[in-house]
DNA sequence: TAGATTGTTAATCGATTAACAATC
DNA sequence: TAGATTGTTAATCGATTAACAATC
């Protein structure tokens, strides 16, 4: 059964070695990825040997090939198209945050249900009402999307996003989502990370008296 | 040993429960919160007996004692004061976020090494320069931080941190920091779950043809 | 070759699920 | 009581770690 946990290490990996690439290193070991990813080197070994990738003993991997293949084994052949839905403070610093950020990955469309924001340009994303939601990401063959919106109509929008035929959402709203099983859900929730942060810094601060 | 899942599902727990207690709901079963926050209900009763509280066959949980309850596990008394380094669009945007989300979680002090934003209030958060870091985590007594920097400065950000006696993190930025034992990070990769979700779904959308 | 690394299996660990007696 | 739920243990599952033969 394929984890998420592989390709979230693989996302890793791929972002590592694209930084050695850039400083023109050629080849590297599984301690050294390891080391650079905060994973262990078996661990890399183990899913580096699962994309059919191999490398070479006494000699570690070729940094550009891995880099390929590890790029064959996440990347949708033609790009991967996704939607942005809910424009407010969140939501524009994430349009911000993944400008160029990976090629493969490209947003076609934001919405909003405030007339301030939707029929323009924002950050260089065209902003479309929520009223056009179906019909857009239709047009525009979008096949995942990112949620932004406030909690209370959280539910309601991913029900219209798997009716319009998503297959995958990024969810930023402390919400649970049900959707289909079809649907994969990754969940980015700010507060509760924020409250495990504080609880394990009080504890490691309550022992060290 | 104490993981950081249960305290995610606490404090999802309790997001759900102060829901139902403004909407003035007095008891709830294992099920019913366990279906609010996609959990089982084995896991719900497993960890609401590990919090030390205990439910009544047949009558189920009364919502408010459970909260209080849960509040006394997770919470630190006095509160937990936490600054946020880097008021980039992603800063900003977690600013606006918290404001006021968790009464017991407070952001004093946002940091920036741009003259344009240090010296100001963003907010409604005092910005000072980077340059102050440890003197202000001093002096406010903060104990964890949220990171949203560049890549290329979060480590030694991070370093400048643990030094200043922090012992939390949650971060932002795209790098596996290394930090002491007693120093508990959290990280927050948005690119590796966009990228997630566009391997499972473009793989769901393969398998329907 | 000698030595460090890779590919791969076995052992361990922890978390989740299943099950059920105790309870109101 | 009858029936649904809670508290709690046993069984299962999966992921990680440890270990080591094969390899250059």
């Amino acid at each position: 059964m394929l984890s998420g946990k592989i390709i979230g290490r693989l996302s890793m990996y791929r972002r590592v070695l694209g930084n050695l690439c850039d400083s023109k290193e050629r080849r590297l070991f599984s301690h050294e990825l390891a080391s650079l990813s905060g994973v262990s080197a078996a661990q890399v070994r183990r899913d580096i040997m699962h994309i059919g990738y191999s490398g070479n003993p006494n000699r570690g991997y070729d940094v550009e090939a891995l880099l390929e293949s590890i790029g064959q084994f996440i990347d949708e052949p033609g790009g991967h198209r996704v939607a942005l839905v809910g424009a407010g403070n969140l939501g524009r610093a994430i349009l911000a945050y993944f400008s160029g950020r990976r090629p493969n990955l490209s947003i076609e469309a934001a919405f909003d249900n405030d007339p301030e924001k939707y029929g323009r340009v924002i950050l260089g994303y065209r902003c479309y009402s929520i009223v056009d939601l179906e019909a857009v990401i239709s047009e525009k063959n979008i096949r995942s999307a990112i949620i932004t919106t406030p909690a209370s109509v959280t539910q309601s929008i991913a029900d219209r996003l798997v009716a319009a035929n998503i297959r995958g959402l990024l969810n930023f709203a402390p919400v649970a989502l049900r959707v289909p099983s079809h649907v994969y859900v990754e969940d980015i929730d700010m507060t509760t990370s924020l409250e495990k942060v504080a609880y394990f810094a009080s504890k490691t601060s309550y022992t060290k008296g």
